[in-house]
DNA sequence: TACTTCAATGTAATCGTTTGCAACCACCGC
DNA sequence: GCGGTGGTTGCAAACGATTACATTGAAGTA
């Protein structure tokens, strides 16, 4: 590896100079940066980002942290910022926590010693205690929040949403709506929940406390939870089911299927958020899309028109409140219950 | 963020002992680490890793390059890499580079100014030239080679599976066997359609060129492909297909349903790689089970052990070749052609 | 007592880059 | 001819850590 002290060398020139012509084209002379260049062609000459960031006190880094990289729907997240952070010339490094507060405080602590200059995380519980190990790091909370004021988040519209899709079950007639819904100390679970609730009372329907039940966001939950749900005496047994997020879903459908319910006829379910197999699996899945791929780009942006505000000393951007659509998409997993005829 | 110095001023030492203390307990007397210790917690001091790097010439750093992170194979061989550098003490940077050559690039140039200590690629056709932006760069190739003499690869046993898949295909009494193998320019589709055909060789039944048709990995390909083999004359129709990767499997599948080909009553499929989708859609498909995280995580401890033997001088391990085995799931996606009686 | 030894600490150089400051030179206008 | 101006350049000091080497002082030995 060539330093900008061998490229000065070979230009004739000092490192100082050479160090001028390849970040201030304008301050040397034309042929000498032409020398300049030449001679880190050459070399094949690539800055030291070590010891510039050093230098300068600033790494053009982000952070990224993702509950759960596995899971598709935080795939296109990390890859909307990634792609987004390139085009800004930034680079992104990508942790992942499993929805661990230990492993989140590593992830933390290793990318405070490579001074990220901001951070976006998808937040836990533990996120609020542990971003004091990064103080004034600036953060945009993607996909969730946890309520600390001051902080840009980019979300869903999960109430919306929600309310789409329990809508859409009652428009065909369901009376006996239950919902699988997250842990509620995540903010998605307990907005999905909230727009779902809402969306029952305003149709005056009656809001069932028994048909809800929580889970942990993977698979086995929500089969867990649609074996008790959908177990229950058929007087009394939801005719649809609302699931909370998509690994979920995945369970409730397999539960379903153990217990030789047809899906639509005997069964609605509408899934939160679309994946590959929802639209794939037999029968398709009726869903609330998210758009994944734009939140993650959107987090990224927000979060480096912030640092550009800081460095220009410009006071401190409002911290935004960004909400994006869902999209209900209708597919065949959704019916009118078996005892009401179509209307 | 406090830096050694601050630690050392609070704790009455100079810079350089506080350095000691902190990272090489035995060289400094007890009261004084102690004190040190102390300043340092207290202050909530973490070590500026570019300073560190900068001076140790070594940045416990590797860099991580897929080509396809939305695919779940290459997301679970980013967790395995990534979980076994955390326990190594080193950090994993995630590159993802959509099979592009150009982002190739860039992410080498990028990864390249952070001076990773070493690298693990799924490879490209382009990765052999790209390569060329970071010499003497420790390598290991996951999931494919390059033909690279010299670096270690970590692969699965791509003939052994593909020849396994086959075999069970041709027990069931298939004799037109199809396959819709990968780019061949990428070793591991070359390597899966070689056992495919050494199978059929083998067990004496004709390889038909025709009935072999190549796609870009993508659904779409695979839907492509699919849909030209089963629009063949029923005569000369495979009866059975062996798709190459779990991309290309999917649309297949579909492709098999739009033409309402029932499976596997009327086609026989076997995918290559498993998923959540194979395991619940219906029926369940039969795959060639890769062992993806363990994939990473051996990729992993190869680089990270021979870069222990460069450091400490020895001489540069051999280039290791781990090959990892397959397995074949069955499902219920296979069965014995229609025109043939169960044995 | 004087000399050696060794543990504990400090001094200063170093990693590769950027950048404030000063030096230099050529040119211009008076 | 001389001072001023401004464009180019180099010198040297940072950035924050580690580490070779020098220094200190106390203990051990003859």
């Amino acid at each position: 590896m060539s330093s900008i002290q061998d490229v000065a060398t070979l230009a004739n020139v000092s490192a100082a100079t050479a160090s001028r012509a390849l970040s201030r084209p304008d301050m040397v002379a034309q042929t000498t940066r032409e020398r300049v260049l030449n001679a880190a062609q050459q070399l094949g000459y690539q800055p030291n980002m070590l010891a510039r960031s050093l230098r300068q006190r600033e790494t053009r880094t982000i952070g990224v942290i993702v509950t759960d990289i596995l899971n598709p729907f935080h795939a296109m997240l990390a890859k909307g910022v990634q792609d987004a952070a390139d085009r800004h010339g930034y680079t992104a490094f990508l942790f992942n926590t499993d929805e661990d507060a230990g492993k989140e405080r590593r992830a933390l602590d290793t990318l405070r010693g490579h001074l990220p200059q901001g951070l976006i995380v998808v937040p836990t519980p533990h996120t609020h205690e542990n971003l004091k190990l990064v103080p004034n790091l600036p953060i945009v909370e993607l996909d969730r929040v946890t309520g600390n004021t001051g902080v840009t988040t980019v979300t869903v519209d999960n109430i919306g949403g929600a309310r789409a899709a329990t809508a859409h079950l009652i428009g065909l007639g369901h009376t006996r709506i239950g919902m699988i819904v997250g842990k509620l100390d995540i903010t998605t679970a307990v907005e999905r929940h909230a727009g779902f609730r809402q969306m029952l009372e305003e149709s005056g329907q009656t809001y069932f406390p028994e048909l809800v039940l929580p889970g942990q966001h993977r698979e086995k939950d929500g089969r867990e939870a649609a074996l008790r749900l959908l177990s229950l005496p058929p007087a009394v047994r939801p005719t649809a089911l609302f699931v909370g997020n998509n690994e979920m879903t995945v369970g409730a459908v397999l539960a379903a299927r153990e217990l030789g319910l047809k899906i639509p006829e005997e069964l609605s379910i509408v899934g939160f958020d679309d994946s590959r197999w929802a639209q794939t699996m037999t029968p398709p899945l009726t869903v609330v899309a998210q758009p994944a791929y734009d939140l993650g780009v959107l987090a990224c942006d927000h979060l480096v028109t912030q640092l550009g505000h800081m460095q220009s000393g410009r006071a401190r951007a409002s911290p935004a409140r960004v909400q994006l659509p869902t999209e209900l998409i209708l597919r065949q997993s959704t019916a009118p219950p078996a005892c009401v005829p179509t209307a």
